[in-house]
DNA sequence: TATTGTTATACTCTATAACTATA
DNA sequence: TATAGTTATAGAGTATAACAATA
């Protein structure tokens, strides 16, 4: 019974996985988004949403177009998402002046303090996910990954 | 006009996302899984469906809930993953004979020649992502990436 | 005619809870 | 009682096509 109980993790052979880029990308982009909702639970925040206000922050008064295309969102899924930012008071989206059909989106006071306390729990969660990296490994890491083509829509 | 135009990929800021590792993590990971669809594009495979092979294939005789602890599936969503696989003729599914509860799963003749021909297809089209990094470069980030805490479901 | 945002829709992936049959 | 697999279901994320208003 002891051989069937087996007790522990015996990390269990991942074949032909175990040299494919993508699939450890796959793996550890899912660590990643469990660490976040952990992060930021509780503040009804979501990695999408983040990158959204994120995107908004550095870019005031951008239009949601531009925003998707930033972030590889399709315009049809910005609707929902930019409407939810919106309704939840961090987003004031008013009609752009230069262009009627586009909106001009900017983050409420609510909505800065919603990313800066966001972004200080992400961190503090990040650095705990890499505690095993050295310094070096870590800005390696994001170095290579920023490299990644993104082609992405 | 060219004001507006803007004619170009202006990369645009994405402020605080920018130092994110799970942001970068996100990105490369969907540029990889586009890029893996298009690699297998005719096949039927996907992501999940060739890490199940490739799992399989490396533990001949698993069960299903030892197939989705490997890759963080859980065990409700096994099932209709198995099946189309079984479907497919890729995967024989017999009850095991030391637990009659459990399903012994194997690779047919044509899941050991499906998971081949993707997983060539596949290291061609990485590589081909990758064209701009120098080995040592893809080696690191590889290696890098297996060591993330995948503590996943 | 092209572009911004919108609606409707569908498919995949993921998550939970309740069930069955074996152990 | 615990485990392997199943069913049903729900919520995110993502994709396409067709439309209105504006450029």
């Amino acid at each position: 019974m002891a051989s069937k109980l087996q007790m522990s993790r015996k990390p269990l052979a991942i074949g032909k996985l175990s040299s494919l880029l993508g699939y450890h990308l796959r793996r550890a982009s899912g660590a990643f988004a469990l660490d976040f909702q952990e992060a930021v639970s509780g503040t009804g925040m979501r990695q999408v949403l983040f990158g959204i206000l994120a995107v908004i922050d550095a870019n005031p008064g951008i239009n949601q177009g531009a925003v998707g295309t930033a972030l590889g969102i399709k315009r049809a899924n910005m609707v929902s998402l930019i409407n939810e930012l919106v309704d939840s008071g961090l987003l004031a989206r008013v009609v752009a002046a230069e262009d009627r059909r586009a909106f001009s989106l900017t983050l409420t006071e609510a909505g800065h303090a919603m990313l800066d306390d966001c972004a200080a729990r992400i961190a503090r969660h990040e650095a705990g996910m890499l505690a095993e990296f050295t310094a070096d490994e870590r800005r390696t890491l994001l170095q290579l990954l920023a490299r990644i083509r993104t082609s992405k829509a």
